[in-house]
DNA sequence: ACCTGAACACCGTTCAAGT
DNA sequence: ACCTGAACACCGTTCAAGT
């Protein structure tokens, strides 16, 4: 279902290499994309310090040292795991107003994040590039041509979304509980109010901003209607905002 | 210069051990913040991977278990570190409109980050509430209510600006490279232009948008419009964008 | 061709002991 | 009171060998 025609053509490649006629030489007992599979399964359970090569293999049934025939390094099959986890994520082209759209597509980003939490952190480090990451990004980029962007402006503009949903996930996700939400709160009134009045005032406002659908779509909403102002502003005024004044 | 009253009294009260009379008794060779200060130093120096109990004990010139006398975990010398490093970032209040001070905070935050970059993978998992850190807040919220935002509308807008920050330090590091930059750019145009038609086309401007001065303040000057736009339109129509039409 | 145990150079941390 | 080496239960990975 992802980057089809590559990785099934490589696969069968594989499998075919006893047409020799001996067929006596044993082939691979899995393809590189199960045990990328396999590994997110075991990512999703265990959370990122306990992939281990070594329960990776065991969970496959197979020595430890068979996983460095698929990849050369840990480090490569976290890679091969994020594009897995890239693979499921199946949109369909949206319709509706480019706003519309785009929330779509930032809504999809977002539980796909939330799905597979470890995945986030492995992202951090490594500017992914597969075809399953870039089909949301194309039809971001189409949504905001149509509506009238340039592609420097398009490209700008779908950016800010990316980083903001991946920010909000990483810092919001379901790890803010009711808990997390309540220290927040306690920590915040605790501050010494001569130096921090507005934030003590604002505690419970700010333990709510936390995490949360709400305080997601106000972001987007201000996203939006930041990106649909500079549309509407476009050549009267090329925004000199950036100045002193 | 940070969290003065209470660790500077503490650390005294360390030192003060030996006013018994006796003055036999060892005292602590380290403060707990000299030793978050040397693990961040060498943070900076070797990364997250290279920090070890053991590195750092030699650091120091001690055993490696002394370490243990100072934090429980590796986990509370990780926390610590990131104290340490939240210690550093002395921000002065700022003045002009509401949107410059924000500007400055959100600036200051990015440079602070931008200097100690493992510090960004530590903050993922820990919702940090230190003074030092709050203070940053505490200054942003004042600009924000002082503009008229609610306080609710306020601890929305500060979040939004933090994690649009956060991501982008986290994506667009000085990683991004002129050769990461080629690289996305090798990458889309090598996309199938058929599925893939406006980001084959667009492959300069998305290369150009990973990083930089220009991309950070676009995206921040999209963010205080929207929140600009949101403030003028209070009262009189309280948005109702999320709405389907 | 494909698989794998033993071994190496590391980790964080417990334990029991040293002054 | 403060410090610490030895030891334990782990890592990722190299190497040389097994079928």
């Amino acid at each position: 279902m992802y980057q089809n025609s590559q990785n099934v053509s490589k696969a069968k490649s594989r499998r075919s290499v006893g047409e020799g006629g001996q067929g006596r030489s044993r082939r691979p007992a899995y393809t590189r994309e199960e045990v990328a599979r396999a590994a997110l399964d075991l990512l999703d359970r265990v959370g990122l310090d306990g992939l281990t090569m070594r329960t990776l293999a065991q969970e496959l049934g197979v020595g430890t040292m068979t996983l460095y025939g698929y990849f050369r390094d840990k480090e490569e099959l976290l890679d091969a795991v994020v594009d897995a986890a890239a693979a499921e994520h199946n949109i369909t082209p949206p319709s509706g107003s480019w706003q519309d759209q785009l929330r779509y597509l930032v809504g999809e980003l977002r539980s796909a994040l939330a799905r597979h939490p470890a995945i986030l952190e492995l992202r951090l480090r490594r500017p992914l590039l597969s075809p399953g990451i870039l089909r949301g990004t194309e039809i971001g980029y189409s949504a905001l041509m149509q509506a009238g962007f340039s592609r420097a402006e398009t490209a700008r503009a779908f950016r800010i979304l990316f980083l903001y949903t991946f920010g909000f996930v990483a810092f919001s996700a379901e790890s803010v509980t009711d808990e997390v939400r309540h220290q927040v709160q306690a920590a915040a009134l605790l501050l010494p109010e001569a130096e921090y009045p507005t934030l003590v005032a604002s505690a419970k406002e700010t333990a709510e901003v936390m995490g949360g659908d709400a305080q997601f779509e106000f972001g987007l909403d201000i996203i939006l209607q930041g990106l649909d102002a500079r549309r509407a502003g476009r050549g009267r005024r090329p925004t000199r905002r950036s100045r002193g004044e």
